[in-house]
DNA sequence: TATATTATAGATATATAATATCTATAATAT
DNA sequence: ATATTATAGATATTATATATCTATAATATA
């Protein structure tokens, strides 16, 4: 099991948007800078815009904006949208009786809670820094 | 991105095997109890034997037992197995001085560390003892 | 030694998910 | 009216997971 491309995408595209100030960008600038088709890039923003983590205007001059503060948006926000919120590990036998579940379940919990906990504006903030 | 179901089967195998107090099981055993297929659980059991978690014995009264002391044997272990030991998540832009790389990759060691610590024998042990 | 039983390897088939592109449509600033 | 943008739908291409079949090698035992 690996995670998506598509959830690296969508993790760097929200960093970028942090660091230009949540000015709204177009898809063909993104895709420009990420250097990935505007088509594909489009998909992945798509499902961001319906978790509630972007909102989109079409049209000249349209683009992307955040919808939350930008402080409040968390690793794991952006995964649940590109990944599904479904946990990682399925038992097929018992379910949720299954003590396997329960342990896999409950490492996927350690996982899950650093990365709510984790915000992406930390990050923007610090390659920013870096830049400096 | 989710485990595989081999990793079910894997995971579930080696605990019977540790109830059954580590004697000899044949597959066709093992795929009759788990009702699931001769073929596809060998190529499961395969993969454990050259994660050196379990010995194969051909011919007749020949079968599987574990190499390992019972009580050693991690979830993690068997993980890595059936999984593969590649970091879950790659950015393909920066690789290691990815900032979001370095979270993600902290989030898995998380995970890990935990399935690490976690031995099948516990699981093994309560499950026999919800049974008494 | 012959036979039955078992593990392993290789080939193949099918299903599902990930990656990616193309086209058409709807929305909007100028 | 036009150009620009997002969205939706269809489709194509890989890659991976799931699964089966067949052949081969190893081994206990009759």
């Amino acid at each position: 099991m690996k995670y998506s491309k598509a959830t690296n995408y969508a993790l760097h595209t929200i960093v970028y948007m942090i660091q230009h100030g949540n000015e709204k960008l177009s898809v063909p600038k993104l895709a420009e800078h990420f250097k990935v088709s505007v088509t594909y890039l489009s998909k992945i923003l798509t499902q961001l815009v319906k978790a509630g983590l972007i909102e989109s205007t079409s049209g000249v001059k349209g683009g992307y904006v955040l919808s939350k503060k930008m402080d409040e948006i968390s690793f794991m926000d952006v995964i649940y949208a590109t990944e599904g919120n479904g946990a990682l590990f399925k038992c097929e036998f018992q379910e949720s009786k299954c003590l396997i579940h329960q342990v896999m379940i409950e490492a996927e919990g350690l996982m899950e809670r650093y990365l709510k906990d984790k915000k992406l504006y930390e990050i923007a903030k610090e390659e920013t820094l870096e830049k400096e």
